[in-house]
DNA sequence: AATGAATGAGGATTCATTCAT
DNA sequence: GATGAATGAATCCTCATTCAT
């Protein structure tokens, strides 16, 4: 995900034997994502379909039958990350810095995150956005579990997911090494303290 | 601009008989990116350019006389906005505060506004991105000429700007009314007193 | 081939229902061969493809799913030409005379297969003239097979594709007929016998 | 016309004072059909007229007052390719050579002289034909005038025309160099002579 | 359950032609 | 007469979505 993959084409690594059983199914559903994932990353969120299913390896129609629209794709993915989050927050001796740093990295790791987690302004044709809000929600969860009384992010009701959302506003450029500085710099503006800034994979 | 009109139809009001002759020219320009500012408001980036030039109440081909291609029309409508600012910096007595007040405005206006400054993550086929780069350079220049030696974003070099990116990130929501609250908001999380927020129109 | 269609409405005994699954894929290509080929006979090879697709019988989508742009139409309907004229030289007993008829048949049926075979002059925004000078190479190598040495075409290298050029050139007039009757009278002109003039199935 | 201009751009050299006098109207002329010649040259026949227009340095409207449609352009080029022809034969001492040569320049100048004199095969929407086979008349009659009884091209009645579309047919190539020496073999092939190809300016 | 071809609507873009100034 | 802006029809091209196999 980080690294670049060079062209649509379906990679070899990620072919899969010609074993449909019963365990195609997950296959395929993960194989989509990671795709997703993927071309979300090198093409924004408005790519075509048809290339998440190329990269995927697999038919449109499959992608159909695990994902009713467009939307639901997308937030797919973002499940994905926001699980990961949810999974740092409860990790033993967890606390806000570190998950902190994994929420950092998702928001570094594709502008996508943020486009699909706070849109709902003007431009969002609003399809599932009561399941981004509900993700939304989760991440804020997460987070709050490990904030203190008397945080920097802690006075107002919104503050904790506006200061997110502030810090996915300072993410901007071609690499994710660009773009984990300007994150780092947003948070250092805010006063807060964020952890190593990485995936979270107990 | 801010009143949401009620179609996509050409208002009766703008109807204007078939050819006017050149005199038409700056009129349909100044129309174009009217019409550009709204559809945009309305429905993001990606809204469709026929769209715009039916609000505009001009054909398709005028479009494309006054702007060679979809990011031209996206630029111009941001200069204006980046105009005003530079008039805000530029009017008697104007203080930092004054120009963060305009420039709020205008994140607060448009999603639009941001993506374009910004756009140069991934997803951006920008051709035209030097010219956004230079806009956002004199949004810089604009904001630098009154910003305090020991001001919180005179430490780095990048700070200003990156403040300018978080808060937009902040910035969402249906109306404007809630954009700005949580714009302020954002502001006050970085410890920035912000002026009225409002246009700048002499 | 020959028979105008009178119209360029889907004519009624192709109509086919709206999904054949994968096997149709290979009837398709033929059928937009095949219209390609009515359609640059009646209107010239800067027909819309529109008009190939609807005389096809299939979608828009359909004709670029089988050929990525207007030149690979021209050049897929060549081809099958050029095929014919191997095989009329692969056949056995084929001599100089027999190739010429199956060459001039072509060159008689349609203006469009000599636009395509030499068209690098000026007005060619050729992006695949590569392929169509190899398909030019192929039919020298198949007459050339035949070129006795003594032969008048024989003397200088270029003599025999400016041969078939010329004639081509010749070839004007709005009905098969008079187009043939022209050819004939320039072979003549040239001193180079030429067989029955007809297409090659075997 | 034989130099290639760089640019669409109305060159500096054409730049007509501000004299709208009433020899405006001739000049004007004048310069559409030499801009035509150039843009046909360049771009081929189907070039847009407002390139013409731009090139000529007047407005689109001066072109409509002068040429009804868009063949009525082209075949003011090739009229006056017509008219030094028939200068040509009408020359003191002329003889056939002299004025095959004359012919045979303006065939190696623009592919577009051949296009429209003999465009009556499908593909020419045949909406100035007549004109165009007044011009082609005009041509072999020019020819006629200097050809001997026993000449090659003298026994039927139509080999003269035919061969001078044969040479057209043979005239590919992207440089006039190159399609003088193609229309050069191709008077061989036919076993006529030809003098030095240039155009007439006595 | 998977495949990938086909459909067809939607949007981009280009020009011929008109016409107010 | 000249200008060149505006119109709008025509064409290109791209996908989202369906569906026979």
């Amino acid at each position: 995900m980080t690294q670049q993959p060079l062209s649509d084409e379906r990679r070899p690594d990620e072919r899969r034997p010609a074993n449909d059983g019963p365990k195609a199914a997950a296959r395929n559903r993960a194989a989509l994502i990671g795709a997703a994932r993927e071309i979300y990353a090198e093409q924004g969120l408005d790519a075509p379909l048809s290339a998440i299913a190329r990269r995927a390896g697999v038919g449109q129609g499959v992608l159909y039958r695990h994902f009713p629209d467009r939307a639901a794709v997308a937030v797919a993915v973002l499940e994905e990350n926001v699980r990961q989050i949810e999974q740092a927050a409860a990790a033993d001796g967890a606390d806000l810095i570190q998950v902190l740093g994994v929420l950092t990295w998702h928001q570094t790791e594709s502008a996508a995150f943020v486009r699909v987690l706070y849109a709902d302004g003007p431009g969002s044709h609003s399809d599932a956005p009561a399941y981004a809000q509900a993700l939304s929600r989760r991440v804020e969860l997460a987070l709050r579990r490990h904030l203190p009384d008397g945080h920097r992010l802690a006075e107002h009701a919104d503050d904790l997911m506006i200061a997110v959302g502030m810090v996915s506003g300072a993410v901007t450029g071609p690499t994710r090494e660009q773009r984990e500085r300007r994150a780092l710099a947003a948070w250092r503006l805010l006063g807060v303290e964020v952890g190593p800034v990485r995936p979270f994979d107990e």
